[in-house]
DNA sequence: GTCTATATAATGATAGAC
DNA sequence: GTCTATCATTATATAGAC
């Protein structure tokens, strides 16, 4: 429960104020947000902001950054066997990208954190590399694609948690949220809402409204999708 | 291609402000959308919207409510077998909420909207309990746990659509991106992220760490989940 | 029903003192 | 590095004329 342990480097002004930006921003929206309200948070001026981050867009920029190294961070932390969880991947994960959670949802919607969610596209791609394999599916479309939507999937419960923990009765933010999240992300992923034969059908009234080449085309290793724009 | 054709009884000045006001909602947000734009927008002046929706806020709820009030036709049109692209359901459903998805979206992500989350769930939820039947799995959580989280899943695209098109290397809203991602939702519908074992073996170790009543409960009849809380 | 004009409040940005 | 004081902008809300 380190919550991330905040870098012992990282206790200046400067990140009392982005730290707080990150809260604010996280809570009310970017526009919403003001550095008034985001220097009193952090017990500086409002001055102190701009002289630190230039301007408001400036602070974004900064917390975007520092969202950016976090995940990576936790990233490399969960692929070196070092989470101290790993029994429940789902508390895990929640345990420590809460701080930062709220404001990766935020910075999604708002059409700012492209790294971010490129970056765990870059990680869903890689993991679903390996799961191909053990897999004598031949997927029909590229493996981006698919962790595009899987990784889009997964930052569901993150952006709409407050709708969600409505729907499941638990705030997931708590453990009795967290255990109830992981129950049924269990299911859910263990459970296809298409079976085969549905899944079969439904490409090939896809494919009756507009043909397309063939399935023996892989398209899973190089993911140049231009061929579609020959029409 | 009718967009939902729009009510006759519905080309007011007032219904010409609110769907400016969904329109500069959805890709403003709510915070930095001006009254003074949307009212341009629909072509009127800003003190027009004043008499007829007396404030921002109360702009915002009928938005809300005339976007509650789309999505239960919509409902009633797919119940009712009206959908004109049954082939191809994503098409379907992206043509007839087109022009209130980005609304839907940002409402959503706002807070705003609890409505029509909480009614897509109860739809959900009569879909799986028809799905269920088919199933000899027997479910471990709540069937309304299953169905909020299949929601916020099914949502993601739209709530992400930006991100989304960017990773499929195709606008959403086109039609080459309703084809490529009809493919891709089918191939992840149908392409269980866990098989059974890991399924299994991921419950179990759920159950380490906290012992929960053994699976004989269904739990799915009854959603009463207050059980959990007497540690 | 619709418009113009104004009041009031809040905000981001800035300049300069300590 | 940090603060206080101020400017300029902008937006909502309002009042009143047509």
């Amino acid at each position: 429960m380190t919550t991330t342990g905040p870098d012992p480097e990282d206790l200046t002004a400067r990140a009392r104020i982005r730290d707080a930006a990150m809260l604010h921003f996280a809570e009310q929206g970017f526009e919403r947000a003001t550095i008034r309200g985001i220097a009193e948070t952090a017990g500086v001026s409002s001055g102190l902001v701009r002289h630190h981050f230039g301007s408001k867009q400036g602070l974004r920029e900064t917390c975007d950054a520092h969202l950016a190294k976090m995940i990576r961070k936790l990233n490399d932390e969960v692929r070196s066997g070092q989470v101290p969880d790993q029994a429940n991947p789902v508390a895990a994960a929640n345990a420590m990208m809460g701080p930062y959670r709220g404001y990766l949802a935020r910075a999604l919607v708002e059409g700012s954190a492209e790294a971010v969610f490129d970056q765990m596209v870059e990680l869903s791609e890689e993991w679903l590399a390996e799961a191909d394999e053990k897999r004598p599916d031949v997927p029909d479309v590229d493996r981006k694609a698919r962790a595009t939507v899987g990784t889009a999937m997964a930052l569901a419960i993150a952006v709409l948690h407050k709708h969600v923990s409505r729907g499941l009765g638990v705030d997931l933010f708590t453990p009795e949220g967290d255990l109830l999240l992981a129950r049924t992300l269990i299911d859910v992923y263990s459970h296809p809402m298409l079976s085969v034969e549905d899944a079969a059908e439904a490409r090939a009234a896809l494919n009756r409204l507009q043909p397309e080449p063939p399935p023996t085309d892989r398209g899973a290793r190089s993911r140049q999708r231009k061929e579609q724009h020959h029409d």
